[in-house]
RNA sequence: GGCCAGUUCGUCUAACGGUUAGGACUCAAGAUUUUCAUUCUUGCAAUAGGGGUUCGAUUCCCCUACUGGCUACCA
C-alpha cells in the first residue's frame, strides 16, 4: 500500500532516490520469492519524465468515456510537466472507420486537451520523427515492420509459438466445451494437443510456414505461476497463470500485430511512464506484464492505472451510443456522421460549453475531496491525483450535465454569449439590434441552461406579444385594470430619458401614491409588454425595447383603453 | 461457466477505526422578488446481507448476494 504510493512519488520526483529503490527491491524479493512480481521500480538511470499516452482505436467517434480517459491522461501529464501523446491504434483493419482519427483529434482540441506529441500543428499525425515528435510515426499501421521483429524475438526465445489451428476448429472446440458447461482455453492445459509449433521441430515448422498455411503467433503463458502486479488505483492484484490463455500476438488475417503486442512494444519504445486506460483492460494486464518480462523490459516498465467505467443512466451495463439516442443526450463530444449517413448528437452541437463538459467528465470517477465542484482546467491540473480516482463505475447523469452547463453559462461573458445568440437570431430570421444584445443576454442568462434557451426567454425583446397567457389574463386583468394601465401609459409617455433608472422608482412611486397594488398593476403591465409571466424587471424590459415600443404595446393590448374591460378575448 | 474488479441517499460522491454518516444533482416545501428564474432556508433520502477482528467497524478480514468488465486472428 505504502509502497504503491512511494513508487509513484519516486517516479515523479526528479532527484535520484537510488537507495530507496534498493530497499523496495529487497522488500519485493523477500515477499514474492516464487512469484513474478511486476512492476519493479524504475531503474534509477532512466529519465523520470512523465510520459502518458491516449491510444484510441479509430473504429468510430470518440465516446465520452474515451474523452475522460484522455482528460485524465492530459491532467496527469500537465501536472508533472510531462508529455501527453496521442497514438492511433489502427491494427484492426476490419473495423477501421475513415474520419475517426480526425474526429478524435478535433474532439481533444475542442475540449482544450490537445496532445503535445503525436500530432502536428495542422491536426495531422506526425509521420516523420522530429524533435517535437521523436517517436513518429504514431499510427500503428505505419509501424508494422517494427512489431514483426519483436514477435520473432519472442518465438526464437521460446516465449511465443506458431499456431496453425483454423478458426473453425477453434470454434468447434469452444462449442464442445460450452456444451459441457466449461470454457475452452487455448493455454497451458490444452496447447500441446493443438496444432502448433510446440510439438514440431524447427524443420517441420519452417515447412509448415512455407506451405502458405495460415498461421498466427501466440504468446506462451508460463505454467503454474502467481502473477502479482500493481494497479495505481486498485492496488495489488494476483492472477494464476493457468487461468490465462495463449493470446494471439500476430494475426494471419491482416498480417498485423494484435493490440497486446503493439501496445506493449510501443509503450516501451515511446518511453511511456504511466499507462492510464479504461478498466476493460484490467484482465489483459497480466498478459502485458508477462510480455514486458519476456522482453526483459521490466526495469523501464510503465506503471498502470485502470479507470472505472462510465455506466448507463438507467438499467444495466456500460454507457453506449444507443443510450444517448434512447434517452436524448449526447454520448459523443462532437456530432458524428457515420459513413452510412447516420448522425449522432454531440455535446458541442447540443450547446454545451467545452469547459462545462470537461468539468463534468473530470468529476466522474474522481473528486478532490473537497466540496468544490466547479473547476477550470488549470485548477484540475493542479488538483488531479490518481490516488483519488474512484474504483467503482459511475452512472452518467444527464441532469447533472445540464447543471454544469448552467453554471458555466452564467459566468460566460455577455459579449461572447451575445455573439452566439446573434447567430441563433439570424437563423431564426428575427431582427435584432446588436447593440442591445449583450444587455439582453445579461438579463436572461441566469434563467437559461443553454444559449438556445435564450430564444424562448427573450422573444418579447424582439417582437411584441401576439398571444396573452390566458391564466394570467384571468388572474391579473381585473375590471379596474384598464383604467390604471391607461394612466400608466400616460405616465410613461412623460418619462425622458427612458432608462431603467428613470423608470423604476418613479413608476413605483406613482403606483404607491395612487395607493394601487404594486403586484396587480405591474403584473398587468407585464401582460401588455411580455404577454407572459416571465422575464426580468419591467423597467429593464421597457428601457431596452424603448419608449415608443412600450407605449405601442400598451396601446395594442386588447381592451387596454376601454373601461371596464371584459376579460375577453385574450 | 471461468477469471478479475467493484458495492455509502434515486444519481455522482465525502468520511483513509470514534461524525447527529457530509456535500452536489433531482424532487418537495418555505422566504425574498412586480412575474418567471436566480438566491437563501428547510425537508425527503444511503453504509447489500451474514459472520468475524476490535472497547468501538461505512472503514480491516471471511462468506454470500448483486453489479460491472474480460473471456475474438476487436481494441
Amino acid at each position: 500500500m505504502g509502497a504503491k504510493i512511494w513508487l509513484r512519488r519516486g517516479l515523479i520526483q526528479t532527484k535520484p532516490i537510488v537507495s530507496f529503490y534498493g530497499i523496495i527491491v529487497i522488500i519485493y524479493s523477500l515477499h514474492l520469492v516464487r512469484s513474478i512480481s511486476l512492476p519493479l521500480p524504475k531503474d534509477s538511470t532512466m529519465t523520470n519524465r512523465v510520459r502518458v499516452r491516449f491510444a484510441p482505436s479509430p473504429t468510430g467517434p470518440l465516446h465520452m468515456g474515451g474523452v475522460r480517459t484522455a482528460l485524465f491522461n492530459y491532467l496527469f501529464a500537465k501536472q508533472h510537466g510531462g508529455d501527453f501523446i496521442l497514438r492511433i491504434e489502427d491494427t484492426d483493419t476490419q473495423r477501421y472507420v475513415p474520419g475517426a482519427e480526425e474526429y478524435i483529434i478535433e474532439s481533444l482540441r475542442w475540449c482544450g486537451i490537445p496532445p503535445t506529441e503525436g500530432v502536428t500543428e495542422n491536426g495531422q499525425m506526425a509521420v516523420e520523427p522530429s524533435p517535437q515528435h521523436p517517436h513518429a510515426p504514431y499510427r500503428q499501421s505505419q509501424r508494422k515492420g517494427l512489431y514483426h521483429t519483436y514477435a520473432q524475438q519472442l518465438v526464437s526465445q521460446g516465449d511465443a509459438y506458431y499456431a496453425f489451428d483454423s478458426p473453425e476448429s477453434l470454434e468447434s472446440l469452444r462449442q464442445e466445451a460450452e456444451a459441457k458447461g466449461q470454457a475452452f482455453v487455448y493455454g497451458p492445459a490444452s496447447r500441446n494437443a493443438l496444432d502448433n509449433s510446440l510439438g514440431l521441430d524447427a524443420k517441420e515448422t519452417a515447412k509448415r510456414l512455407s506451405q502458405n498455411s495460415p498461421w498466427v503467433i501466440r504468446f506462451r503463458i508460463p505454467e503454474n505461476q502467481n502473477i502479482i502486479f500493481h494497479d495505481l488505483i486498485r492496488g495489488e492484484i494476483t492472477v494464476q497463470s493457468n487461468t490465462l490463455d495463449d493470446k494471439v500476438l500476430w494475426k494471419s488475417a491482416d498480417g498485423l500485430p494484435t493490440y497486446h503486442l503493439a501496445n506493449v512494444v510501443d509503450d516501451h519504445l515511446m518511453e511511456i511512464s504511466h499507462v492510464i486506460r479504461g478498466e476493460e483492460w484490467l484482465p489483459s494486464l497480466p498478459l502485458h506484464i508477462l510480455l514486458y518480462r519476456a522482453f526483459e523490459w521490466t526495469n523501464s516498465q510503465p506503471l498502470f492505472a485502470h479507470l472505472p467505467l462510465l455506466l448507463k443512466p438507467d438499467g444495466k451495463g456500460k454507457l453506449s451510443k444507443r443510450d444517448g439516442d434512447r434517452l436524448g443526450f449526447p454520448v459523443f463530444p462532437l456530432e458524428w456522421k457515420s459513413p452510412l449517413g447516420e448522425i449522432s448528437k454531440g455535446y458541442r452541437e447540443d450547446g454545451y460549453i467545452a469547459q462545462a463538459f470537461v468539468n463534468m467528465l473530470a468529476l466522474m470517477g474522481w473528486n478532490p475531496g473537497t466540496e468544490q465542484e466547479i473547476f477550470s482546467l488549470e485548477q484540475l491540473t493542479h488538483l488531479f491525483s490518481l490516488d483519488r480516482v474512484v474504483k467503482s463505475g459511475a452512472r452518467f447523469n444527464p441532469e447533472k450535465a445540464h447543471w454544469f452547463n448552467q453554471q458555466y453559462l452564467r459566468t460566460t461573458d455577455n459579449a461572447e454569449l451575445a455573439a452566439s445568440f446573434a447567430n441563433l437570431l439570424t437563423q431564426a430570421s428575427i431582427p435584432f439590434d446588436p447593440q442591445k444584445l449583450p444587455a439582453i443576454v445579461g438579463l436572461i442568462k441566469e434563467r437559461a441552461t443553454f444559449v438556445k434557451d435564450f430564444l424562448d426567454l427573450s422573444d418579447y425583446f424582439f417582437t411584441a406579444p401576439t398571444r396573452y397567457d390566458e391564466k394570467l389574463v384571468a388572474k391579473h386583468w381585473k375590471e379596474d385594470i384598464p383604467q390604471k394601465i391607461a394612466a400608466i401609459q400616460s405616465f410613461l409617455a412623460q418619462i425622458e430619458p427612458f432608462t431603467k433608472e428613470s423608470i423604476e422608482h418613479p413608476l413605483a412611486d406613482y403606483i404607491q401614491t395612487n395607493e394601487w397594488s404594486m403586484g396587480a398593476v405591474m403584473n398587468a403591465l407585464r401582460l401588455c409588454i411580455v404577454g407572459a409571466a416571465k422575464g426580468p424587471g419591467m423597467a429593464d424590459i421597457m428601457s431596452i425595447i424603448g419608449k415608443e415600443e412600450t407605449l405601442r404595446r400598451i396601446a395594442n393590448t386588447p381592451h387596454s383603453q376601454s373601461a371596464p374591460a371584459p376579460p375577453l378575448p385574450f
